[in-house]
RNA sequence: GGGAGCUUAGCUCAGCUGGUUCAGAGCAUCUGCCUUACAAGCAGAGGGUCACAGGUUCGAACCCUGUAGCUCCCA
């Protein structure tokens, strides 16, 4: 059979996918095994596959691909959300696209559409993410609209309302003036912009109590006085009630008790005086417009302001504002400056930075609005998310983010849950026509709960409210609902997979999504819904640039697999996402990723097309290699089971990458490769062969959950194997004893092979040169276990033991000993003595500071007393060696 | 404005409780090799004032103070 020099996952991806599917191995059903459980974060529905889905989800099945192959019953539970706003936006956009306006039909209508679209489109990041190798059990496939977790949401709506902590209330929200919707705090995006800062001067209405004589000095314009306010938002003038200065502002100390007059609409309103006033900004005195901005109304309601909402739903003035009405708020920023200026009433225009809010979802510019929206109360509800956070009981990862999580939690706002949107959970609410409310599932309960209060209510005057709730308010019950947990509480599966295990997610969300769930797991099963959140990085550009769809800088994902194979994009992934760090990708790593796969794929060709011959002789350096590469390999795995245990993802794939090219291939494989002779090579003894095959499945095993497809594919080209004998349920090796001498011994060897390596490089004596080899031992015994190694690896004629120095030879000197190689080319003298005196030199120098160390009073009195003893030993091996380069450097001069 | 964190090789990052030849890894770079598994490779090498300035200590990348720069969160 012949093997491609070069692996192709194109020929195994699909297949393998296929086949572990087939064969259902990433179903998860309850048995007496412990469960491991995750949770995908559901991505949004109208979704496609970016960066930032290929890193968490690449992490996602590392981790449940290794707890598989340890024998827990793993569950990795896929799904997406509905994402009521993108979604949303998506389909009217298409009913635009066939001229048709989302007001000319109705809810149901619309819902239909949306429906057709989500079963069009919405499976799409799904199937990418086969194509990644996820292996997820799609039989759980869930998705936050369907009807049983939307009657889950209902469900916890009116149950919460029941306790009172749901609330209708008047609130100044985040108003997405394009979505037409009130968006949360955290969906609200702020950006620096260049912006101007506009110095108005309103006129200082000098008639309170209006007085003929004031009115009269008013109207010849001697006594005008003003007061001048800054503002970046001029067009909010109209809906000024106030104008509000420092109360220990000396400049406007004489206001006390007067009133201003707004330019433009001619109200007269009162001066106030209030601490929050910063008097360093602007000129220290500040518009108050209570409808437009939610420090102002904070500042309306402290001092009982008027409100005047001069700014309708679409982001035009309203009839309220008397001026410019029906026209765009940006619009009629640059008139009214352009009319303030025509009054003489703009002082100056500054260009300025400023930090302004825009929609996450729509771009478009937030405008602060009063408006009637449902509210979840966080204060009491979110205690047992703090504290279990904060005693550990749930672990973040990495620990830095339990500071911001704290911070947060402390913090918290009520939660604004409802969206001026259609496609959603719509709120259980219920108005008859006096403005009563009735929560409730049916228009039938809702009939019956409002009769009470108002008996003649007919059924026909009974309406529900028409917005829905925000998608989050689905997915925070996600770890419980995807088990039915709603549903059935006591059910088989929501018994046995929660809480799950570990979540993994982005730290943009932690509030987002990550705390809300913990505040539901806590409040439906009163048990924590997960017990590790890893946060990963978030993915940037070379320029340290977010990646995103809109700054086009982000690699298709799907390119990249067809490019570079779905095991090397899991590994360029992996090799830069320290938890928590954010992840500067680079194709390059891809390309790294790639290249490892080749060279697995290598070792592969290397090992099948060795024949073993059960009577060919178990050379010495194979047995002393697999002695070596057991302890190593057994060492190296506690290594990376304890670096998976602590979540440091990239860490372990490295060290399984080092055991791999190093220590499998560069060396282990390099010692027991059986010579060429005559074109052809020595048959290998079968216990050697044996063993190489056993490491080999070993470290594809190890392998298996960075880069699933070549190593079911290898596994299975090693030998025929059953149908389910694969490798994705192969079990996890288990760490042995192993020998520490033996690696230790080996660390000896190498340098020694390192040595005469760099000497045949310097020297330029070509590898296929046989060179002799002669070791004088200086210290302790000569460790010849591993001298079949190295005459293999170095090429020797042969490795003799002498008791003197060698005259005439080039020469190194490690701890233990001094090494010759006598060769037929002259020494230069000069150049070797140059070398060793600079050798001599930075021993000497080494030798100092350690003496230094043990010559200090201090030191020797409060070290621990294995330290000093180190330092005497360091002291010891220092002088020796200088001894013996002083030894050669005298053999030089002779 | 308030809070948190970061700064170690050209790049991305490790570096535990201050102490081993502790200044590390991978990539990149340079040199020599198309050596019969792999040039997507092999062998070897170079590269850092641990941001800066002080301090504590017998001893500091690590602890403390200050400064500068960067990032994130909240307002």
């Amino acid at each position: 059979m012949e093997i491609p020099k070069n692996y192709d996952p194109k020929n195994t991806e699909d297949k393998w996918y296929a086949y572990w599917l087939k064969n259902k191995f990433f179903k998860s059903i309850p048995d007496k095994r412990e469960p491991y459980t995750i949770v995908i974060p559901p991505p949004n529905v109208t979704g496609v596959l970016h960066m930032g889905h290929m890193l968490n989800n690449t992490i996602q099945d590392v981790l449940i691909r290794m707890k598989r192959m340890q024998g827990y019953n793993a569950c990795w539970v896929p799904g997406t959300d509905h994402a009521s706003i993108a979604t949303e936006a998506k389909v009217v956009a298409l009913l635009k696209e066939k001229e048709i306006k989302k007001s000319d039909l109705t809810r149901e209508e619309f819902l239909k559409h949306a429906w057709e679209w989500k079963e069009k489109y919405g499976g799409i990041i799904l199937k990418q993410l086969e194509k990644l190798g996820a292996s997820c059990d799609w039989d759980r496939t869930r998705f936050t609209m369907e009807d049983d977790l939307s009657e889950a949401v209902i469900d916890v709506f009116i149950d919460l309302h029941n306790k009172k902590q749901i609330y209708r209330g008047v609130r100044m929200v985040n108003w997405d003036p394009q979505g037409l919707t009130a968006v949360s705090d955290e969906e609200v995006i702020y950006k620096e912009v260049n912006s101007k800062l506009y110095y108005v001067k309103y006129r200082i209405d000098l008639s309170p109590t209006p007085s003929p004589s004031a009115n009269a000095q008013d109207k010849l314009g001697e006594g005008d006085q003003f007061i001048t306010i800054a503002t970046t938002r001029p067009e909010t003038i109209l809906g000024d009630t106030a104008v509000c200065v420092h109360p220990e502002d000396e400049r406007y100390k004489h206001l006390k008790g007067k009133r201003v007059i707004i330019p433009i609409v001619n109200r007269s309103v009162p001066v106030i005086f209030d601490e929050y006033i910063d008097m360093e900004f602007g000129t220290g005195a500040l518009k108050v417009t209570p409808a437009h901005d939610i420090n102002d109304y904070n500042l309306g309601v402290k001092h009982n302001l008027e409100i005047i909402d001069t700014i309708a739903a679409d982001g035009k003035m309203s009839a309220a504002a008397q001026f410019y009405v029906g026209e765009d708020r940006f619009a009629v920023r640059k008139k009214i400056a352009k009319d303030l200026e025509e009054l003489g009433l703009i002082v100056k225009i500054e260009d300025i930075k400023n930090k302004v809010g825009y929609s996450e979802r729509t771009d478009a510019v937030i405008e602060p609005r009063l408006s009637m929206q449902w509210f979840l109360k966080m204060d009491t509800i979110s205690k047992p998310a703090l504290a279990n956070v904060l005693n550990g009981e749930i672990k973040l990862i990495p620990e830095k983010f339990i500071n911001t999580y704290k911070h947060w939690m402390e913090n918290v706002h009520d939660w604004c849950i409802s969206r001026q949107l259609w496609w959603g959970q719509r709120i259980p609410a219920w108005y008859d026509s006096k403005g009563n409310t009735a929560v409730c599932k049916t228009k039938e309960e809702a009939f019956e709960k409002l009769r009470v209060t108002n008996p003649q209510v007919k059924s026909e005057e009974i309406n529900q409210d028409e917005d829905v709730l925000d998608t989050w308010f689905s997915s925070w019950l996600w770890p419980i609902s995807v088990f039915d947990g709603f549903k059935n509480p006591d059910g088989r599966d929501i018994k046995y997979y929660y809480p799950t295990n570990d979540l993994v997610t982005a730290p943009e969300i932690l509030f987002f999504w990550v705390a809300r769930m913990i505040i539901a797991g806590y409040e439906y099963r009163g048990e924590k819904p997960f017990s590790n959140v890893y946060l990963t990085g978030i993915v940037r550009d070379k320029l340290g640039r977010k990646m995103s769809k809109s700054l086009g800088n982000s690699p298709d994902p799907i390119d990249l697999i067809e490019k570079y194979g779905a095991d090397g994009v899991r590994v360029g992934m992996l090799l830069c996402s320290p938890a928590g760090n954010d992840l500067p990708f680079d194709e390059s790593l891809c390309e790294q990723g790639r290249n490892f796969s080749n060279k697995i794929w290598n070792a592969f060709r290397l090992i099948n097309g060795w024949i073993p011959l059960s009577n060919s002789p178990h050379r010495g350096e194979c047995k002393v290699a697999i002695e070596w590469f057991e302890a190593r390999f057994n060492e190296q795995l506690e290594i990376i089971n304890d670096l998976y245990s602590k979540y440091r993802m990239s860490e372990a794939l490295m060290t399984t990458y080092k055991l791999v090219w190093d220590d499998f291939c560069s060396w282990y494989l390099e010692m027991i490769k059986p010579e060429f002779v005559d074109g052809k090579s020595l048959p290998i003894d079968q216990t050697t062969y044996d063993a190489t095959i056993v490491f080999f499945e070993k470290l594809l095993q190890v392998l298996h959950p960075f880069m699933p497809f070549i190593t079911e594919e290898i596994w299975h080209l090693i030998k025929e194997r059953d149908e389910k004998e694969c490798i994705i349920v192969a079990e996890w090796p288990k760490v042995q004893k192993w020998n520490n001498t033996i690696i230790k011994g080996f660390e000896v060897a190498m340098e020694v092979i390192t040595n005469v390596r760099n000497l045949r490089k310097q020297k330029n004596i070509s590898p296929k040169e046989k060179i002799q080899l002669f070791e004088k031992v200086n210290q302790g015994e000569a460790k010849q276990l591993f001298d079949p190694i190295i005459v293999k690896l170095c090429n020797l004629n042969g490795l003799e033991y002498i008791d003197k120095k060698l005259d005439g030879a080039f020469s190194f000197v490690l701890k233990h000993a001094e090494f010759f190689v006598p060769l037929s080319k002259n020494i230069d003298v000069a150049a070797e003595k140059d070398r060793l005196a600079k050798e001599l030199e930075y021993n000497k120098g080494f030798l100092k500071s350690v003496e230094i160390k043990l010559a200090n009073e201090k030191f020797i009195a409060n070290a621990k007393p294995e330290l000093v003893a180190n330092e005497r030993k360091k002291q010891a091996d220092a002088e020796a060696k200088i001894k013996a380069i002083e030894e050669q450097l005298t053999g030089l001069d002779n």
